[in-house]
RNA sequence: UCCUCGGUAGCUCAAAGGAAGAGCACCUGACUGUUAAUCAGGUUGUUGCAGGUUCGAGUCCUGCCCGAGGAGCCA
């Protein structure tokens, strides 16, 4: 018998086939058994009664606990009733494992002990379905820059210096020597983008901070794109370019996952490139308008960017902020602009920043500049410097973060659910 | 790091200084279309830790630990 996957079941409508998976949950009315099967692509309703299911697989359901591993043949069949539209009769059942106290029942639980227990909480349908919007995205973008003639030229995770300064650290020691976990793959991407042209790199990054809100990890995984010979306007087509084809792209290929996860999608049919853009100034002055205080040369905190963003229904961009607020690699609009060539794009609905870039510094002694007034180890960056001394030429990118733009795709509170396992601070279990 | 709230059964929670409870999970039974099925019955406790006040503390006080929400910082 054909061992077959839930997400193909449409193809054996009238066939007998054989699910491996769990017991997702189950429920009984006299002599009828209702058995929810999941096989990690989808859950569909098994039938089991005296009249269709062998005697000693039909005895053997009421001792099945949630989770237990199962073996199920039968047969498919289409149903109005379903969900999914389709349903299995159940034939037979092999029990692979079963075991009773299965942590997560199907009634409310409190996020300390579901984290707890994330190992098994990954299972439940609404993290289920998150997981795999994520591993779609993933996949989109890196589709979307292949498509733009991109190649992933991966960064280092051991790296000995900060990429930013203002961030706080993961010290490593590395055989005595001392090094960092990467905060970001930038300035590598840098380097690999004058030997490719157009690279990305997609990889973990670590900050140190003490942050304890809803938007931060102290491990995110970050898509970094860099272009040689490009500018502002370029990434930021490129950035809305690749957000849109994403947003589609889980529209289309992971609607199921989008209802279960009870995600308003109108709001998704809205979105069309070009974004709104605006510049850092007229966006200090919405904010205030909005009712939030903000002063020029001040940075959004979280308030500010809650109130700007939740007044558009389409991501947007931000552009132009001032030197103070961004790193030290930021080229500058002209030699004595405050303002750089920077952009941010941020979510609508209240989500924030999901990306942040701009146009790199390419002039060694400006860049120089800005590395000694920002106090940074000057030696550590002598390979960054080389970058420009030979065949130095205007480049651009910018950073996505994946797992704030998961949040914001499937409309969930919290970024700790769009990662399989979060590290956040006092949390590396499991 | 700061502010606010919380910690009682495996889980979610109630008990407003006077006999520690309910729902779910689990066990027994009923029901041939259930959708977190329902109904009847049953089992489940170091009230986060340490000290104090009191005839008596889950409840009040002090310290500590852990968690959540928010702030700052950031993707």
């Amino acid at each position: 018998m054909k061992w077959v996957y839930i997400e193909d079941i449409s193809k054996y409508v009238g066939m007998e086939v054989e699910l491996r998976g769990w017991l997702h949950n189950k429920r009984s009315s006299g002599g009828i058994r209702f058995l929810l099967i999941r096989d990690g692509t989808g859950v569909i309703q098994g039938v089991a009664s005296k009249k269709d299911t062998e005697k000693e697989s039909f005895s053997l359901i009421d001792d099945l606990n949630q989770e237990a591993s199962i073996v199920v043949k039968g047969k498919v069949r289409e149903e109005k009733r379903s969900p999914i539209g389709f349903e299995l009769t159940i034939n037979s059942i092999q029990v692979i494992q079963n075991k009773e106290g299965y942590p997560i029942s199907p009634k409310s639980h409190g996020v300390d002990f579901l984290l707890q227990n994330r190992h098994l909480w990954v299972r439940s349908s609404k993290q289920w379905a998150i997981l795999r919007i994520r591993a779609e995205v993933i996949k989109a973008v890196e589709d979307y820059l292949w498509n733009k003639g991109f190649l992933r030229m991966d960064a280092p995770i051991f790296t000995p210096s900060a990429c930013e300064g203002t961030t706080t650290l993961f010290g490593v020691d590395y055989f005595g020597e001392s090094t960092y976990l990467s905060q970001s793959g930038q300035l590598y991407n840098e380097a690999t983008c004058m030997g490719f042209g157009r690279v990305y790199c997609f990889g973990p990054s670590f900050r140190a901070e003490k942050s304890k809100t809803r938007r931060h990890l102290t491990e995110f995984w970050q898509l970094e794109p860099e272009m040689a010979y490009a500018h502002l306007e370029d990434v930021m087509e490129l950035a809305e370019g690749m957000v849109g084809y994403t947003v589609n792209r889980v529209l289309k290929k992971r609607e199921s996952e989008l209802n279960t996860l009870e995600r308003d999608t109108k709001l998704f049919l809205s979105i069309k490139t070009p974004f709104p853009q605006i510049r850092y100034e007229e966006a200090v002055r919405r904010v205030n308008e909005l009712g939030e205080s903000m002063e020029l040369g001040e940075d959004f905190g979280a308030p500010q960017e809650t109130v700007l963003s939740g007044s558009f229904n389409t991501p947007f961009m931000i552009t132009h902020f001032p030197e103070s607020v961004k790193a030290f690699y930021m080229r500058k609009e002209s030699l004595n602009s405050d303002s750089t060539l920077s952009f941010d794009m941020l979510a609508p609905e209240g989500y924030g920043e999901i990306i942040g870039g701009g146009e790199r510094e390419f002039d060694r002694k400006e860049l120089e500049k800005n590395i000694k007034s920002r106090n940074l180890p000057m030696d550590a960056f002598k390979w960054y410097l080389d970058l420009r001394k030979f065949g130095s030429v205007p480049h651009a990118g910018f950073g996505l973060g994946i797992e704030r733009m998961v949040a914001w795709i499937c409309g969930i509170k919290h970024i700790r659910e769009t990662i399989p396992f979060p590290r956040m601070l006092g949390r590396v279990y499991p």
